[in-house]
DNA sequence: CGTCTGCTTGAGACATTTCAATACGCGTGG
DNA sequence: CCACGCGTATTGAAATGTCTCAAGCAGACG
């Protein structure tokens, strides 16, 4: 509520509303779309950001939209009666926010930096669906992977041990900011908390399995907690109990 | 290796190759799909019958095939490479196996009760999903339905106690089997084994829970542990520690 | 400088696992 | 019919991993 859609505090990422420019344009669910189809998306979307900490949608709130996260990260919360709470998915940029044909939302959403969606109106975004093969083909790729996503995370929270959680987890983090170079480095963009509520830990857990992992030199930790570091990502690997399959947590 | 395909020794259940007559024909895969492309279908397809315990495919697998299981019931297992084993998925009638677009089977299925699976040979299939709009969107809607079954499991091994858990799952085994009458009944299709690794606990606990459940009058079991009945369905939700919203976890 | 929020660390409580023994249901063969 | 063995389920006692509760610490901000 307190934020003016499309404005953004950052240098024009997001100044242009010309889907060519975009920066996931060719990841998100408009992937294979062409000029009619690209130009009918386009005439139906908006913009709009939320702040740290904003919920995006409540558990069973009904969404007016669906839409593409485009710059930040979310959470997907599902929770208890009694308040426990679980993380049940994370969402990156490039991915979808919503489902077609049910507007009810089955967890909540939360903001975790500033994020942008990229927003579609329901109805019109299921009769585009209906219409052309691309989206829908793009949509359905891209949920199954979130589905192999999600059963890899069944894995982790249904066998795996608080160390190997934190490995996982921490590995997955190194991965994505891929530097390429042998110190791999990365900003963690979760909290100890959001950590904890993604590996069904608690945060003491969670901050002491990290204290462990540092102590026995599988990684280094920046002053502040946030910024890890890792000599060797074998090691790391073999911390997280993986198999050699490597293991697609985030989809792409 | 075992099986003649296509003969299973129960009456006629699936003598026809007639889709119309196909007990699943409005729930499965091919649910929206009308003459024409009933009949590439129809023309496509296969029979294959599993024993129980069989293994329909490895983790890792490449299956030249995809299907809708007909008949029986399956689990989706994934391993650590010390012999951990977690259940991340449950197959039953009218549920789809394999994914367009990748061959390999990101998890192991197992067969837990004589099982047939109505096969599709994969590029056939994937250039009828190409063609028409029916079996994508009706594929769709079946990924999503799954997504949120599996994010609902999220909880459960996250954040549930280990009486809940069984509580959970012995709940939705009662729904299912829906007699409507007062006095639910089941009779369960998993063993104990397959009950701890769905619930990522050890076959002792979920025993020493069933036990507890019994004792304190939630539910009845009967002679052999493997049928179940519960004399007051929302005593059972309650220790199951459920949101009063319903949850999904075997979707439509 | 004080307060806030997020992170770390410690000690004890607790739930689940582990290891080990026993019981049950059931088909097989004597 | 009983004895036997086998797979599956139950129960017990001790070990262990994670949680809970409580305190201390560091950096950010007013």
């Amino acid at each position: 509520m307190k934020q003016q859609p499309g404005s953004a505090a950052m240098p024009g990422t997001l100044a242009t509303q010309d889907c060519g420019a975009c920066p996931i344009r060719h990841r998100a669910v408009c992937a294979k779309c062409d000029g009619d189809e690209l130009d009918r998306l386009q005439q139906m979307k908006s913009y709009r950001t939320w702040a740290p900490g904003e919920t995006i949608a409540l558990e069973g709130d009904t969404l007016p939209f669906v839409g593409t996260l485009v710059r930040g990260c979310a959470t997907l919360t599902k929770s208890l009666e009694d308040g426990r709470v679980q993380m049940v998915g994370m969402l990156m940029p490039s991915d979808f926010v919503g489902r077609p044909g049910r507007s009810a939302a089955p967890y909540e959403v939360t903001a975790v930096t500033d994020t942008t969606l990229c927003l579609f109106e329901r109805q019109g975004f299921e009769r585009l669906i209906a219409d052309t093969p691309h989206v829908s083909t793009r949509l359905l790729e891209m949920s199954l992977n979130e589905l192999d996503a999600a059963r890899d995370w069944m894995l982790l929270l249904g066998r795996k041990t608080a160390r190997e959680r934190v490995a996982t987890l921490l590995g997955l983090v190194l991965r994505r900011a891929a530097t390429q170079t042998a110190p791999l480095r990365a900003e963690l963009p979760l909290g100890r908390e959001a950590m904890a509520s993604f590996l069904g830990l608690t945060i003491e857990t969670v901050s002491r399995q990290i204290s462990a992992l540092r102590r026995d030199g599988v990684i280094e930790v920046a002053a502040g907690g946030r910024t890890i570091l890792c000599p060797d990502f074998a090691t790391l690997r073999l911390a997280a109990g993986d198999n050699d399959n490597a293991e697609q947590i985030f989809p792409d």
